[in-house]
RNA sequence: CGGGGCGUAGCUCAGCUUGGUAGAGCGCUCGGUUUGGGGCCGAGAGGUCGCAGGUUCGAAUCCUGUCGCCCCGACCA
């Protein structure tokens, strides 16, 4: 395995934004302090080459553009290196997350991307994170890392220097790159396995004061996507394994989105593995009939059971049998971190499959997959395909039962309900087993897979599925890392208390190849002014000198007023490639100075709609005020 | 980790079935021409055909191994 060399990770880290002055204006004075652009750029000596073609080894939309537009080049896999129109882009979307960030009072810092083992030994992330983790050694041997995240050193920042509840509410926040060893890398910026990202974490001694912070970057959050034009659906996402409280995604929805997510007409939205199933009320099961075990041959599936029902034995009240009728019970295998393996047993509704990442979930930190052979070996009382809770014998899941083997139920499965499900013997099943009389569960778990049409547990109407990438999570910690790290101050009593901690991410990269994804056509992208990398694309066609004359005046005039500019004056290059590069490069704004030059014209061209407008030199200013 | 595809010039690819001195388009250099949609003419530079072994008189081509990349899936605080 090659890792990134450390010095790929500083170099990378920061927006260089006065490099990309030409030489003979970098030396006078009066751009001595440009920020970006107000200083035009000329297309014949600027460092940027487009691709005719598309690049063989990128697919995604906007991966293809990017490299293509000459924003990026890929490095190795999941890594790029950024050309300089690219770190413009990039640098505008971290412009408005750090004035959002000033906005939300928190402050900046900078952390190495490169540290040190211990801290997270201490949480126990060195080994947690397993393979994902970019791990090296040092000259002497010492284990270091690619930070994947930072919340240990962001706390252990806080520790040397905090030591008081007067010191607190603080958040405190910075943009770097991140290092995560995916297992597969996909789609150019959106999954690589080196991003930029803005994390922020905010530390405060009550749980009233998280809530505040955590609101306010989440607030935060809001104003940021909404600069950025980025629609999004803030989702409930689950917060078990991570200890914490309260835990949001902001996904946009998109089908290349990696999250599934449901949402109701009503307003409720959710992470699929947060979704929480409605829990219908319980039956009161007097007077129902007793249970009774019918010959069923041939019935290892739902379907088939549901058919040999429906022939054999319909229900009295003539409505058929669904699959919704039967209680099909999963048999999966835990693996725990210690590496001990045991059964659990998943009785749902036999129309729903498990949903192997809601139970993931669930069960975290364990680890989940299907019962194998080995497994169903040591319980002989469980055969395959006919497998329930009740025997002729007596109970046979649950932890109280012969097996001992534990026994969770859908939601759904509430006092009451009458099933039918396996009666543990080759081609039988028993009808009628109601919950609580006829058997028992060891408890509830959300596993089975949710489905459009399903209840919003909120009472907001059904939900459908949408897929969504994940371009910001707010996170309420919690004390799990200030506990871990010894993370304490005194409050107003004269008393340590553990600090409580929220951590709030926001992926800088994925959010430009977002906007790239969402922002294209045919011909090239299609920046919103808020990133585009240039203001404006002033392209002079033509070979009359008073073609570059004209353009020179206007560049120097959107130059004064504050516009940052991109011209294409390259002499001996035609204007199909100059229209091609401008569309390809996707600046929404280009002026053409072309034949109309020598009468004083130019031409308007909104790189959205297509539309070209003419207007006079003289009045461009006006299109610009 | 499972499934699929692909490694030939800077880029995009052909050639491989059927072994015989390395090809095209674009890009690049030089000269000329052209200037509102990736123009034209001429002359050039540029490749140990991913790597290693094997078969053969002879391997980009056939065989074996190996490395790498892309896509789908698994995985992804």
């Amino acid at each position: 395995m090659i890792l990134p060399t450390p010095s790929v990770c500083s170099e990378m880290s920061w927006a260089r934004l006065v490099d990309q002055q030409p030489s003979t204006l970098r030396s006078n004075p009066k751009y001595a302090v440009a920020k970006i652009g107000h200083v035009p750029i000329r297309m014949s000596n600027y460092f940027l080459r487009t691709l005719r073609e598309d690049p063989s080894d990128a697919e995604v939309t906007s991966h293809r553009l990017l490299v293509r537009a000459g924003y990026i080049r890929r490095q190795a896999p999941g890594i790029f290196a950024w050309l300089p129109i690219g770190l413009r882009v990039k640098a505008k979307i971290e412009t408005i997350v750090r004035e959002e960030m000033a906005a939300a009072g928190a402050f900046e810092v900078h952390f190495p991307a490169l540290l040190p083992r211990e801290p997270y030994e201490i949480t126990g992330r060195w080994d947690e994170y397993g393979d994902g983790l970019f791990r090296l050694k040092d000259r002497k041997g010492s284990d270091m890392l690619l930070a994947p995240t930072h919340e240990e050193v962001f706390t252990l920042l806080v520790k040397d220097l905090y030591s008081s509840y007067k010191d607190l509410p603080l958040s405190i926040f910075q943009i770097q790159d991140k290092y995560r060893d995916e297992a597969r890398s996909r789609g150019g910026l959106l999954r690589g396995r080196e991003f930029t990202m803005k994390d922020a974490y905010s530390f405060d001694y009550t749980d009233a004061g998280l809530d505040q912070s955590y609101q306010a970057q989440r607030d935060a959050y809001e104003r940021i996507f909404a600069r950025l034009g980025l629609e999004y659906v803030i989702v409930q996402a689950d917060a078990g394994a991570m200890g914490g409280s309260r835990s949001e995604e902001f996904l946009h929805p998109t089908p290349v989105g990696e999250d599934t997510f449901v949402r109701s007409a009503g307003g409720y939205a959710a992470n699929i593995e947060a979704f929480r199933t409605v829990v219908p009320p319980s039956i009161d099961w007097a007077g129902f009939p007793a249970a009774e075990v019918f010959d069923t041959p041939d019935t290892p599936t739902i379907q088939t059971l549901v058919d040999r029902a429906n022939s054999d034995h319909p229900r009295p009240d003539g409505r058929a049998w669904t699959g919704a009728d039967t209680l099909k019970n999963v048999v999966l295998a835990l693996i725990q971190p210690d590496g001990t393996r045991e059964l659990l047993v998943i009785g749902l509704p036999g129309d729903r499959e498990v949903d192997l990442k809601r139970v993931e979930v669930a069960v975290a930190p364990a680890e989940v997959e299907a019962a194998n052979e080995t497994d169903f070996a040591r319980f002989p009382g469980l055969v395959k395909g006919y497998i329930g809770p009740w025997s002729a014998n007596g109970a046979v899941l649950g932890e109280k039962s012969a097996t001992g083997i534990r026994f969770l139920g859908d939601p759904r499965v509430v006092p009451g309900t009458e099933w039918i499900t396996g009666a543990n013997e080759p081609g039988r099943h028993v009808f009628g087993l109601v919950a609580d009389r006829d058997f028992a569960l060891d408890g509830t778990i959300e596993a089975a897979e949710v489905r459009a049409g399903d209840p919003a547990p909120d009472g907001s109407g059904p939900v459908e599925l949408a897929r969504g990438m994940e371009i910001g999570h707010v996170f309420q910690l919690g004390r799990k890392y200030a506990e871990a790290l010894g993370l304490k101050v005194l409050d107003e009593n004269g008393k340590l208390v553990t600090v409580t901690m929220g951590s709030y991410g926001i992926g800088v990269t994925r959010i430009l190849a977002t906007i790239a994804e969402l922002n294209n056509d045919a011909k090239g992208l299609i920046w919103p002014e808020t990133v585009a990398p240039f203001d404006v694309h002033v392209i002079a066609t033509g070979r009359d000198e008073v073609v570059f004359e004209t353009a020179g005046t206007v560049v120097a005039m959107l130059e004064g007023v504050q516009r940052d500019v991109l011209y294409d004056d390259r002499r001996k290059v035609s204007p199909g490639v100059k229209f091609g590069d401008a569309e390809l490069i996707g600046i929404p704004v280009i002026v053409i100075v072309g034949r109309g030059a020598a009468d004083g014209i130019v031409e308007l061209w909104d790189r959205r709609s297509g539309e070209r407008t003419q207007v006079a030199v003289a009045e461009l200013a006006a299109s610009f005020a």
